[in-house]
RNA sequence: GGGCAUGUGGCGGAAUUGGCAGACGCGCCGGACUUAGAAUCCGGUGGCCGAAAGGCCGUGUAGGUUCAAAUCCUAUCUUGCCCA
């Protein structure tokens, strides 16, 4: 029989099509099926930017193989999509372009959407949620005054970090480093009342979950504990000299504290001005305060030199007695513990440098253990940091650092001169900001009542359709009277709105649960639902966000926990940040190095499915890879093979289809030539490999080369056996081959489906099960070793003894040569794989 | 400075448990088809020696453990990320 001549394929006609098909029937549309086990997969909630290129491309093709490939296997699959939409670009972008936010919003919802469905995605966007709707943000707001009478949420004055670019506040998370996690502007440092969420109280929860996540990164994990940073110490008060007031500080060493040679407090300590009043040093310390408090946060933090001036006030060291001059430095953080550290220069490495440069007193109170005799203070080249045993420390010499600690603390809990305490770097999260295009707070500012909440019934504290955007001038709401002027729900007195938005965080933190039950209109979501469904089982992400928003969403459910609106105390199960896509010139993917390559260009050229493929293939999921043009031209050959290939032997896959079950042709496996049996070993063995990599390890790089590999072997068998063009055995193979495919490549696997009468949706397919008979060998390849350098093969049944194998390896030629009448001194012999003969 | 990653052909990468290094793809070389090209198909493709059979070398570098190391250990360098 001919090959028949194929009609060509055409990736943009057949794409579009099917796209439309899947959505108009509803395909994936998920249902509460109890009898089947749940799946829920999830993508981070996108900004609508309206900009995607090929790197944003990959976490969605990920995402949906995950989700058809567990939909084929039985799950009932939870794999929604929806939009960030609040957020400040929206509000930049009409301030610069006179459009509203909504309208700009919208425009790129439109585009995100379509860019999505082009890529094949199987979302079930009747769960599409929008959080700048009222509709959702209507529980946004709920959940605002949950942690409100929870006491969970306060209002405070606070020295703030303000993005002079964004014009608003940020978090401390937002601020790393003293930059605007958006725009990377130098953060300046204000005086402010903001709303905070009492995230701190949660430090503890958050540190403990992250034990519990085995399934999460390892370094995610690290980023979060470190940004929580836990440290145990002890606060010891010096009290001051000729004042009643005392500085307290926070150290974890405080077996240290003899060698405490001076006090270093930040620029914005309380007790500075006190302590400096009448003082002739007061005007120095005053200019100083005031150049350090000038300085961004990232300046102070990347200023190498550390200085400070000394404030002619001195305190007494709690238990040396010892008196101790105080500096004001530029190096300590008002924000961080106390606001004032105990120097010691001969344990502590900033400390160290700054005794060097201002001449203080460096003294070793700990020596390594083992070694007797301090080194001499003037010629350590730096601190030391470790433990190990004191000296010069009163009582206390001779005494272990741990012992020290421990002994130390007692004797100044006692004399009520410190306490053990906590430290913890994390911060409240501060989630008030200045912009129009957010949630609004739903508070009410009362001249009698002070703060009121909004009663649950009124809400949602709609935002005003417009307000002056200026970009400068405070809130914009605040400007908006019949926004802000309302009455006390309290004591129906005239009073005013809080006329700040929330952080669009607050937006991310739950939209998971929402999509739950994306239609309810009495509460957030239903617990019955949210407990068939949570926790999110596969959640896909960059890595930006490590501390961000994972932090935060965890700190929302764990609040939800308490409640008992979640089940369990984790809302992700297992977290999986993926690469990036780099330009062509293995840089990073941008505008302005004119490299990025944008979805509708990319599915235009090669087809979705193409571009899918490459983006799976390039490379392991979590590494980057540079984009390739020849690369993904290379997909679309495959493709192409496989077109050919499955319509030119269209009446072998119609034959096998329906009437022989895997179970018929493992029983005629004796009548299978040894080309058919070799096909479907090759077959089986690729489902079971495919079957690993979706369901553990993900790396689908490799799930795609076994497919490939797969139909060069399909191609190979029909080169060489022409005649078999009717073999069940290629019939069932080119179905696998579909089957398999039909995740990664869901247009052309259906489309062909389709065209070789295959019933019903592919993707609505049974994921195929590898047949053990077909794995079955007769013969398996041992690898031969002499002195464990390989010297050739043998081919042997399952279960070869060594005495056998050692005979059919000792007549290979090459293993004679190198034998070569030499004494065989140890035969190691792994069974079934190896034989090495050390002579 | 500390911690965690990372390093394999011309390129992207594979080798899941210590057991045939380089699967699969790109690129390149040769051939078929073609007036020619494109497309497609077939063959080759780590380096060195060799007509071939085959041999030697080879996973950043230097050591080590082992019958056997890309894989384990020690030191060191590169690049990246996080913390300071």
């Amino acid at each position: 029989m001919a090959p028949k001549e194929v009609p060509p394929y055409e990736p943009q006609s057949i794409e579009p099509k099917w796209q439309k098909q899947w959505l108009d029937s509803g395909q994936y549309v998920t249902r509460e099926r109890p009898d089947r086990q749940k799946f829920y997969l999830l993508e981070m909630l996108p900004y609508p930017s309206g900009d995607l290129h090929v790197g944003h491309a990959r976490n969605y093709t990920l995402g949906d193989v995950i989700a058809r490939y567990r939909r084929m296997r039985g799950y009932n699959v939870l794999h929604p999509m929806g939009w960030d939409a609040f957020g400040l670009p929206a509000e930049q972008a009409a301030i610069a372009r006179g459009l509203h936010p909504r309208e700009w919003t919208n425009a790129n919802i439109a585009t995100m959407r379509s860019q999505l469905r082009r890529l094949g995605t199987s979302y079930d966007w009747t769960r599409e949620i929008d959080s700048s709707s009222p509709e959702y943000y209507r529980w946004t707001q709920w959940l605002f005054l949950l942690m409100f009478r929870k006491g969970l949420a306060y209002k405070a004055e606070a020295t703030l970090n303000w993005c002079p670019q964004d014009q608003t506040v940020l978090a401390n998370e937002q601020a790393e480093g003293g930059v605007c996690w958006r725009c990377g502007s130098k953060v300046e440092r204000r005086k402010l009342s903001q709303w905070f969420f009492r995230i701190t109280q949660y430090a503890d929860r958050l540190l403990e979950g992250l034990d519990r996540l085995d399934a999460w990164p390892e370094r995610v994990k690290t980023m979060q504990r470190n940004w929580i940073g836990r440290s145990e110490g002890v606060t010891v008060s010096f009290p001051i000299e000729g004042d009643a007031g005392k500085i307290d500080v926070f150290t974890t060493r405080i077996d240290t504290i003899f060698g405490a040679t001076y006090l270093a407090i930040a620029p914005e300590h309380p007790l500075l001005a006190r302590i400096i009043a009448g003082k002739p040093e007061a005007d120095a310390v005053n200019a100083f305060a005031a150049s350090v408090k000038d300085k961004s946060e990232l300046d102070r933090a990347q200023l190498m030199e550390k200085q400070g001036v000394f404030t002619g006030a001195f305190a007494r060291n709690p238990l040396s007695g010892e008196r101790v001059p105080i500096w004001v430095t530029n190096y300590v953080v008002a924000e961080y513990g106390t606001g004032a550290v105990m120097g010691v220069p001969a344990h502590d490495q900033r400390d160290f440098e700054f005794a060097r440069a201002h001449d203080l007193q460096i003294r070793t109170v700990v020596k390594p253990a083992g070694r007797s005799g301090a080194a001499r203070a003037s010629r350590l080249p730096a601190a030391f940091l470790e433990d190990g045993v004191l000296v010069n420390s009163g009582a206390f010499t001779d005494r272990s650092s741990a012992d020290a600690r421990k002994a130390m603390t007692e004797k100044l809990v006692k004399a009520k001169l410190g306490t053990a305490s906590i430290n913890y770097k994390l911060r409240d999260w501060l989630i008030s900001r200045e912009r129009y295009w957010g949630a609004p707070i739903p508070m009410v500012l009362c001249p009698r009542d002070r703060y009121v909440p909004v009663p649950l019934d009124q809400l949602p504290v709609r935002l005003p359709p417009s307000a002056p955007l200026t970009g400068s001038q405070g809130s914009p709401l605040a400007h908006v009277p019949e926004f802000m002027n309302t009455t006390c729900p309290k004591c129906g007195g005239p009073a005013t709105r809080e006329p700040e938005t929330m952080d669009t965080f607050m937006c991310s933190s739950w939209y998971y649960l929402r999509y739950i039950d994306p239609q309810n209109v009495k509460e957030p979501w239903n617990v019955e639902l949210a407990r068939a469904w949570a926790p999110v089982d596969h959640y896909i992400g960059g890595i930006e966000h490590a501390v961000l928003h994972l932090m935060y969403a965890r700190f929302f459910y764990k609040v939800l926990a308490d409640e008992k609106l979640v089940p369990g105390d984790e809302p992700f199960l297992h977290l999986f940040n993926q690469g990036m896509v780099l330009g062509e010139n293995h840089e990073k993917m941008s505008k302005s190095r004119g490299n990025t390559i944008g979805i509708d260009e990319a599915v235009q050229k090669y087809g979705a499915d193409a571009l899918r493929l490459f983006e799976l293939f390039a490379g392991p999921p979590d590494d980057d890879f540079p984009w390739s043009t020849t690369g993904i031209a290379g997909l679309t050959r495959m493709l192409q093979r496989v077109w050919k290939l499955v319509l030119s032997n269209e009446d072998a896959l119609r034959s096998e289809r329906g009437r022989l079950a895997n179970a018929a042709l493992s029983a005629q496996g004796a009548k299978q030539s040894t080309a058919e049996s070799a096909l479907r070993l090759s077959v089986h063995s690729k489902i079971r490999e495919i079957d690993q990599e979706l369901s553990d390890r993900m790396h689908f790089n490799t799930s795609v080369a076994q497919i490939m590999t797969l139909l060069n072997d399909i191609e190979g068998f029909l080169a060489k056996n022409g005649e078999a063009r009717s073999s069940p055995v290629l019939g069932e193979a080119l179905r696998i081959l579909l089957l398999l495919l039909a995740p990664f490549a869901p247009h052309i696997t259906e489309e062909l489906w389709q065209r070789t009468g295959g019933e019903g949706s592919i993707h609505e397919q049974s994921w195929p099960q590898a047949d053990p008979g077909a794995l079955a060998r007769e013969t398996l390849t041992l690898v031969v070793q002499v002195n464990g350098k390989w010297r050739g093969t043998i081919q042997a049944p399952p279960g070869t003894d060594e005495a056998r194998a050692f005979e059919l390896a000792k007549n290979l030629d090459t293993v004679l040569a190198q034998l070569d009448g030499k004494p065989v001194r140890k035969i190691v012999f792994i069974k079934d794989k190896l034989i090495n003969i050390v002579t």
